[in-house]
DNA sequence: TAGATATCGAACAAAGCGTTTTGTAACATA
DNA sequence: TATGTTACAAAACGCTTTGTTCGATATCTA
């Protein structure tokens, strides 16, 4: 890939993810982020169709770069027989997830959040769904599987929003306490 | 209050809720609401300077509706002594919303949730912090209370969203059993 | 009924969007 | 190093949406 249009793309990304840490996706304009960027305007729309394809390939790269390795072990999560395992999984997502901080504070902290978060959502709902169903439960496991996803997303919104300062594995030991 | 401009309104939140329900905030103009409404355009304009104002306005109206009388007991909530008060209060709360689903339909199913979850998730705070600390834990409280206020949303987003069909003192069951 | 006021409808400027064009600079390659 | 290719900046464009204004009309209140 032309060095120029990896550089246009960087300036574009990281523009965006700046804007996005302080002004909700809807209220910025396409003006605003070339202004930041640093681009003319035709190029922004050589790369990016319109503002929401922008965010949406900024999640892919983000959501692959962050679950790559874990993807190609065509994710066989049974943790029916082990806590460590599932706990182990859990460190492993949120040191990949600290890695990608920058772009990721944006992406957690408003409303265009939506998106990385169904992302993370599907890939967690298929990763949980095996450590479910270990104890007798009243509620419908769709229901607590939902929970669990969403507890996680909250634990890593939590984490990443306000700087927390604690490590992957403080932080699944709180997770896992919280969801026992 | 003119009985014209009561109808006014009531035709833009409804027209806006039920936009709500199948766009995102964002991408709703002004005109799709009028014209979804039947109104004029600087009728609209009259009622409300922006579009962001009418779903300030609306999720006011709607939580304070949802929660006026438990406002007024100026919100002492101290359930240190009795797990029985507080699944009662949710149950109370859970049949609030129940009778103002129509309109929280579209506010918890997208993006433009997020200003109607901030009520919810501050009043919910402050109830919930008389729950926490019962049992020694690892975890920071602050960081409890923000999982389980977010669980408490969680679980009405679940309710709502796919018309589920609990009652609430189901869902109320279903959530104590997941915060435990 | 009379006076007040909410609404309508149309027209308007301003801002943002997405496209196109032209000239220039950076690139890959031979 | 010379050459053809590609990405870029800048400006102009038509279009959509926004938010305002104004006079005419309908509907309220008292």
């Amino acid at each position: 890939m032309d060095r120029r249009q990896q550089k246009t793309k960087q300036a574009i990304f990281g523009a965006f993810s700046r804007l996005l840490e302080r002004k909700s996706f809807g209220n910025i304009t396409v003006q605003e982020i070339i202004d930041e960027a640093n681009v003319g305007r035709s190029t922004f729309y050589a790369h990016f169709e319109t503002k929401d394809e922008l965010l949406r390939e900024m999640c892919t790269d983000i959501f692959e770069h962050v679950f790559s390795d874990d993807l190609r072990q065509e994710s066989n999560h049974d943790f029916s027989h082990s806590d460590y395992d599932f706990e182990k999984e859990i460190t492993h997502i949120l040191y990949h997830l600290q890695s990608s901080k920058k772009h990721l504070k944006g992406l957690f902290a408003c409303e265009s959040g939506e998106l990385f978060m169904n992302y993370l959502k599907g890939y967690l709902t298929e990763m949980f769904s095996g450590y479910i169903e270990k104890e007798p439960h009243q509620a419908p496991t769709e229901y607590l599987l939902h929970m669990m996803v969403c507890s996680f997303t909250e634990t890593v919104r939590y984490w990443i929003a306000e700087d927390k300062k604690y490590t992957p594995e403080e932080l699944t030991t709180y997770f896992m306490e919280y969801i026992r």
